[in-house]
DNA sequence: CTGTTAGCGCATTCAG
DNA sequence: CTGAATGCGCTAACAG
């Protein structure tokens, strides 16, 4: 107990302070102090109880929740593995996820792990592998792998890389993706184009699938399929081929980043954002569709519902079968 | 040791190995495991070095730095505490901050202060107050009351609230702005509206009043004074007031997104984005400004550098004197 | 170079 | 209800 400072009366206080300095200025053992200071009801004298939280009060005491992790095995700490945090999606997703964490009380270690060759590299750094539970965004190893990782019993899927014992919860995309398709037959489109993803995630494969035996129902003929990496930049350059050929009647993106390259590209086509060939649809159904300049229309799930879905996994509440799924619904705008 | 499963010989694998654990199935004490294991040299022969790492490797023990930061008081955690993490310009800048600091070998909580008033709740919740050090882009509290808050030396301001003691890292934005009204200047413009966001900010009066400097300076009078909030919504609200009186040669806002929502409502005064009677400028010079809906005139510093420099508190390479400072400078676009 | 001991801050036995 | 003792996983200080 370093001091440096006194109270009214001229005793040392501690900069530092532990339970035990808590208790010796409250007159009472370690273990009433601990008692009193407990979330819990735990047994103590009302009397001890308030000598201990003023003395607790009047040296700035806050426990340290690492040590208390020691006994408990719990730190009170998440881990959300993700591979980087810079797509347009991520703005509407990880803001209200933080805020709902912290609601329940835990704090959030955010895990970049980048490219997934350099997995290794941050294996070593070992602090956010005795969290509590980890929500795992990134795609750069299955549950098995991750439940290895992690010693924890919770490690929740949100990257489509489950399996049956390891909690999930994905989108369901086939209403949404039928929605958006049917949409699309409904105006006249006979041809489409498709701008996808990084091939290697497997809730893109399935995307792509959905997307295929969507138009192939409606009978619209598939003219071109290009592959992008989500990016604004990887849309742009979609365009950029498709406007070397005859334009389809519509063209569907796996994300609303791509489509807004497309449109950029392809800006002819939407005289002030409205369609007029060729129809535009994308993907996630990001919040900056609801500005003028890219009125796209989309398909997404409600992200309160999302986040609420993934809370009631960490919280217990949720308790499978897995995965969860998540409705995705379709959202006509200007361009669809 | 609670086993479940077994190796190669039969003999029992704890699911969680500790060090003890190790140190026995490698046959040395556990200070020798401890030793063997460290990142740093230490004296240990080459033989046990190697039976230890064997044995960690055969029961894949990971060490629980939790409990060794309790010895070493340090336990390679930094809080990056935010408002929130909504803002389009946040894209840009956690991303690579967040790929920075865990190049260090640190991990990152990040916590979400959200409207200040609710600062209370998430006080209790200390896990974070134990951390090597914190990253305060949140301007909730000043410098002295976020040092008592995390009782770490290393507090790093940067929200504009620090004191001479605080390390901190400020965009320098004189030289934006003025070459931003410089440039309006040289273009003939006379009359300026000028957007702000949010006042409680000390950055945010800074810049007002760099703006209103630079601005008479050049003998451009300024003709409206709106407030925003960053976002678009508010920039878009702000360009209805615009439109409903004559137009002034320049619209400055302080964030992009603002002048996006601007933009976006008087396009008419932007056809494809060139500026005719009205110029626009923004601040921030977001990654979205390079996309072709939005190519707005803006002032930004290098992400890079600022990261760099975070990053340089953070390690003990900069030693101040505070508060850094980062040039800010005026990347013209289209619309200015 | 090695092993033993002590202690980080805390919660939890277990006797009183 | 209380307090002394024990241990969580690990490393530092010490003696061999």
């Amino acid at each position: 107990m370093d001091g440096t400072g006194t109270d009214k009366l001229g005793a040392p206080l501690p900069t530092n302070p532990t339970i035990s300095d808590v208790a010796q200025r409250a007159g009472v053992s370690r273990a009433v102090a601990s008692r009193a200071l407990s979330d819990e009801q735990r047994p103590v004298s009302a009397e001890k109880k308030a000598r201990v939280l003023q003395a607790a009060q009047e040296l700035g005491f806050r426990p340290n929740l690492l040590a208390r992790s020691l006994t408990t095995k719990s730190v009170n700490l998440v881990a959300v593995v993700v591979n980087h945090i810079h797509d347009l999606s991520d703005l509407d997703l990880f803001d209200p996820l933080l805020a709902a964490v912290q609601n329940t009380g835990k704090q959030v270690i955010f895990v970049r792990v980048g490219s997934s060759d350099r997995v290794e590299s941050f294996l070593r750094t070992g602090v956010a592998y005795h969290v509590d539970a980890a929500i795992v965004f990134s795609d750069f190893a299955d549950a098995a792998t991750v439940r290895t990782l992690f010693r924890s019993e919770l490690v929740l899927m949100l990257n489509g890389r489950h399996d049956p014992e390891s909690p999930a919860v994905i989108p369901d995309e086939r209403v949404g993706i039928a929605e958006a398709v049917a949409h699309a037959a409904a105006q006249g489109v006979r041809t489409a184009a498709l701008v996808t993803g990084r091939p290697t995630s497997v809730l893109e494969q399935a995307r792509i699938r959905l997307y295929h035996a969507a138009l192939a129902a409606h009978g619209i003929r598939l003219t071109a399929s290009l592959q992008g990496d989500y990016s604004y930049a990887s849309g742009h350059k979609a365009g950029e081929e498709l406007a070397q050929a005859p334009r389809p009647d519509a063209i569907f993106c796996t994300s609303d980043a791509m489509a807004m390259g497309v449109l950029d590209r392809l800006r002819g086509d939407f005289p002030g954002g409205r369609a007029t060939t060729t129809r535009l649809y994308g993907f996630d159904n990001l919040s900056l569709t609801d500005f003028d300049a890219y009125p796209i229309s989309s398909i997404g799930f409600d992200k309160q519902a999302y986040v609420a879905a993934v809370i009631a996994v960490l919280t217990g509440a949720a308790t499978g079968p897995w995965p969860l799924t998540l409705p995705t619904r379709f959202h006509p705008r200007l361009t669809g």
